[in-house]
This record gives C-alpha cells, sequence and structure tokens, in this order.
DNA sequence: TCGTCAATCGGTGTTGATACGTATTTTTTC
DNA sequence: GAAAAAATACGTATCAACACCGATTGACGA
C-alpha cells in the first residue's frame, strides 16, 4: 500500500443516502489531507469509481441498491485493485463482518460511531491496518473465543449446503413446507430433512425461529 | 406558529448516528438563517432539547433508542409544544407515515432524499406548510386513492386493540399461544381469540403471516 | 475401494395453530 | 342506565411442523 506519509489521500465514497454522503464529506474533509475524489450512490457506480479513479481508500456502505458493498468489495478483491476498503454499516452481524474479512476489507465502521473513528479508521486502513468500530471489535474478540475455546453454540451458518440454503429462501417467502415441494418437484420428507439439517447446523427450535433467521439474514442467502 | 420571516431558525437536530447528525448539522448551517440549537442522540434527549430550548424546528429520526421519534412526536403533540416537527426514516411504511401524521408531524423526509430536500421541508413546515418526499408524496396519493375509491384490502391495522397489540408484540417475540397465556395469566383459548381477531382485522392468513407481520412492523407495536 | 457427505425419501406420534363456531363478563361510551 | 366494544373462555376437527427414528443413491476424494 502505498501514501504512508504527507501526500494527499483520495477517497471515494459509496453510500445511496445523500444525507449520509453529505456527512461523510464534511467529516472527512475536515482533514487537511484527505481528498474526496467521487461520490456514488449505488454499488455499479462504485465499482466503476474505484475502478476509474483508482483511490487510496473506498469508503463504502453495505446497503445500497443494485449492488451491495460486500459484492463490491468481493470484485475489488478479486481484481487486486489497489484500494484499500472501510466499509461502513448500521447492522454489526458478525455473518457480514467475516464476509467483510475474507474479500479483504480491513476497515469496518458502524454507522453510530464516533465522528473521529471515522477519520482514525481511514488512516488506518490507509496504512494497511485494520480498524474497527469498538463495538465492533468486542464483537470480533468473542467470535475469535468462540473459534478457539469453545463448542459452545456454534452458528454454523456457512456449513449450510447449497440445498439447505435455496430451502431456506423459500422458507422466508412464507413457503410452507409442501409449497416448496411442489416448487422443487421432490418430496415434502425431504424439505422436512432439509429443514431439521438446518435447524440443528444453526441451533434453532421450532418453525418461527426458522422465519425468523431467514428474514433477518436475507442478505446472506 | 412564528417565525414568518427574516429572524434566525432555530432547530434541534435528534438521530442516534453521529455521521447523520453530522450530515444534518452541514447541510442546514450552509442556510444563513438557520441555526442548530442542539444536537440530541435519542428520544428521550430530543424531548428535554425541545421543551429546554423550544426550537422552531425539531428534526427527529424514526428509528431512535430509549423512545422512537414517534413517541416524541406524540408527546411534542399532546404538550402542545411551539415546535414544528420534521420526521427523519429511512423507510417509507404508510403506517408510520400515518401515525405520524396523527402526532401533527408535518414533514416527512426519507432520508435518501436529496440534499434540497430537506431545506425545502424545513423551510415549509416553518410556515405551517405541510411536506413530504417526492417518494413519499406518491405514497399519499396512492393511501389517498385508496381509501377514496376502493375497499380493497384495508389493512386496518389501527382497529388492533390494545390487547391485541399486546399479543401480536409477544408472537414477534417468538413466543407460543400457550406462553403467551403464561404470562399474562390468561387462557390459551383467549391468546388464541385475539390471534383470531388480528388475522382477520390484518387479513394474514397462517401463523407466519403473523409472525412475518409482528417481526416488520415491530416499531409499531 | 472405502468412507464421507449431500440429497433423496419414509413412519409415527406429538405439539402448535387455524377455522369454523358460541358465550360470559368487564369496561367504555353515550 | 342501556348499548357497544373489548376481553375473557370453550369445543372440535384439521393441518403443518417437529422429533424422534430409519433408509438408499450418487459423487468425490483418500
Amino acid at each position: 500500500m502505498q501514501h504512508t506519509q504527507g501526500k494527499s489521500v483520495s477517497i471515494v465514497i459509496a453510500d445511496d443516502h445523500p444525507i449520509v454522503r453529505k456527512g461523510l464529506r464534511e467529516i472527512l474533509e475536515d482533514e487537511r489531507s484527505f481528498q474526496i475524489t467521487a461520490e456514488c450512490e449505488n454499488g455499479v457506480e462504485a465499482l466503476e469509481c474505484i475502478r476509474a479513479h483508482q483511490p487510496d481508500v473506498a469508503i463504502i456502505d453495505i446497503d445500497m441498491p443494485e449492488m451491495s458493498g460486500l459484492d463490491v468489495a468481493a470484485v475489488v478483491n478479486r481484481d487486486r485493485l489497489d484500494t484499500a476498503m472501510l466499509i461502513l454499516t448500521i447492522t454489526d452481524s458478525a455473518e457480514m463482518f467475516n464476509q467483510a474479512m475474507e474479500y479483504g476489507v480491513t476497515g469496518y465502521v458502524l454507522k453510530d460511531a464516533a465522528v473521529t473513528d471515522l477519520v482514525q479508521g481511514v488512516r488506518k486502513v490507509l496504512r494497511g491496518e485494520y480498524f474497527f468500530s469498538s463495538s465492533m471489535a468486542s464483537k470480533a474478540l468473542l467470535e475469535q473465543r468462540r473459534q478457539n475455546n469453545a463448542p459452545t453454540i456454534p452458528s454454523r451458518f456457512s456449513e449450510l449446503t447449497p440445498s439447505e440454503r435455496k430451502i431456506l429462501r423459500f422458507i422466508g417467502e412464507d413457503k410452507t413446507t409442501s409449497e416448496i415441494a411442489n416448487i422443487l418437484s421432490i418430496s415434502t420428507r425431504t424439505v422436512d430433512t432439509h429443514r431439521a439439517h438446518i435447524s440443528q447446523k444453526l441451533d434453532l427450535r421450532g418453525s418461527y425461529a426458522l422465519v425468523r433467521f431467514a428474514l433477518q439474514n436475507r442478505h446472506l442467502l
């Protein structure tokens, strides 16, 4: 990563809310060395911007139309673009966090973080360091402990097989077991089995918990 | 409503996200005559601020900890405080919109509205006029047409009785009928009856639809 | 080739919720 | 004080899902 010292830092902002963009711009422009190269209002645009301007840092909202912030990160990572990424989000879901990490995102800031957090975050990712909002950091620590120490309540979402994910999507769409069976032309018992496996892996009990999960994690499916 | 002409306009901002507050402040301070009297980060604080400073306009986020923006609006309305209210929101739910209207809110701006919308909105509510983000306005028109023309699919959410709302909240918290019955020390059959009435009023079929509704409209309950 | 895993399908009993109803008591409102 | 609305409770049949348990097939890698 370049730009470790005194030169100007180019930044691209991507968020679908103009008010948030304005806020980000003002906060960042209070820093002498920061320069906003472009503002984007969706994921596709963000990707174009990053390709075109090759900024030092991209600040990307997760929840955007067209293409989510995670998708943008995935492509930036795949194409090995030389732009450090800082993800902005309101939710602090561990799954999204892990996804982001896999896509080479090194900064993760909650929208309700302090203003100074953001500036600090940009500085850190620029230097190739990691930065997380403090509340996020505690989450990450928990996660770590979970993976190292304990066989406790592992939310093994990533272990879901393709079929299981498909079923889970349908559940989120309010389909009953027999409806799903009809749509997929398989037996209801098969769907039943898949449901059972999903519940096991996610440590969920009861049909409603499944619906809740599917609704709340639609973006992962 | 006072302050119809050239004097300075005092404004209180309430939003739990510092970044959004910063954005709002910057946008509003670009207007000569606007003056930010205070920033609040939750509903309780907002109410105190409004009471203490008696601002001309309060810009209130709906989704705040402690006390929602709607609750704040309800109290401001009940106590007949002389502050015009402009609600900020990400969702454009018709129910919330109607609630807000009932609480004397005259401005309703989506967070993804244009920056100019916000300034314009403040100006309008200050003059005692109504202001809605354009996308909101079209929703309102639809609503109107629905109520005038057609007896189609009336979501009679407001007809829910207090008990029914209470039950619905529990349903959203994943409680079964018998659990709810235990908690409230009433018969399961009573809870059954309430469920049936709720389903009727909301035109929902199946237990999952109820859970979905409760989850998606938690803020209304 | 052998084992593992994903995907498929089945039996049976139990629980939770719905869809019909009806009916009493309490509270609110006029 | 009477009418209306809300909260309370019950019967019975049916359906959807879970919780046990079991099994077979095919693919892929060690």
